[in-house]
DNA sequence: TGAAACTGTAACAAATACAGTTATAGAACC
DNA sequence: GGTTCTATAACTGTATTTGTTACAGTTTCA
């Protein structure tokens, strides 16, 4: 498992809370749908709730709900809330050799700009997308 | 040594090779810049031989060289020649659910639409223009 | 008041992937 | 024939991630 699963899950369980909105869903429910058990969950809510998308409530009955609109939360807003690295891992070269050293130098920001034009596509969609497009599926079956 | 470093790797060795052109450099050698070892450096260079884009003579006094001109050869190119795994690792949800099956559908497609967002950023850049970049560098200096 | 149903968090195990390393077979050069 | 290489496979150490268990604290409700 090295790679994470972590920005789909959270985008999964914006989705179910956004699907049932203003009811407060436990985290065993959701669990349930996402299909893993409900520490998982709760440990990427942790960071949702970071963000300031979800509100809880603790004890008998209690669970989370969205807290905002799904329209203000893009998909780069959640990749960004929850995967921390960045998709290109540098490697260490010898900067001694001025080949590395340019390698550094320019190839570098040339990645994060590529890693910026990613960024920039997920800012196009909103949670609200999603859900206009998957209702819009369930019409059609 | 989570995430892959062979895309920067990679680019390493084919900007070095670039820099030497039409000599015939060993792994050993290479190996001194990107600070790794030998064997690494071949189960990279592999990679870029099944691409196409060097030649390798092998006994005393052998080594690599690019088979190809640096212009036609994209970042892109690179990083899908050594890289096979996408950006983001799907979960596997419940099917059962609807939401799940939702997310399934629309949000996957949408993630590969932000990857390929990347990848033509990456496309806009070849070798050559690195060597470009990195040249002028030195001439600042 | 006490059981049940929750959250929030920490801790540990299992799985996985990657880079570092070692070893070996084979080819070319001197 | 020894040296210098490539090519490749195998093994090791390590980092990361998810699955899982456990537990303290909070709220509801009978």
């Amino acid at each position: 498992m090295a790679k994470s699963q972590r920005f789909p899950m959270a985008t999964h369980i914006l989705m179910v809370l956004a699907f049932m909105k203003d009811q407060y869903l436990s985290s065993d429910k959701i669990a349930k749908s996402v299909q893993t058990n409900p520490a998982a969950i709760r440990r990427i809510m942790a960071q949702l709730h970071q963000a300031g998308w979800i509100e809880s409530t603790v004890g008998a009955g209690g669970g989370s709900r969205l807290a905002v609109e799904p329209v203000s939360i893009s998909l780069r807003d959640v990749y960004e809330a929850v995967e921390e690295d960045g998709i290109h891992t540098p490697h260490h070269p010898n900067m001694v050799c001025p080949v590395a050293r340019a390698v550094q130098r320019i190839f570098f920001s040339r990645l994060e700009q590529s890693e910026e034009a990613m960024k920039a596509d997920l800012a196009k969609t909103t949670l609200s997308d999603l859900l206009v497009a998957s209702q819009a599926e369930h019409q059609q079956a």
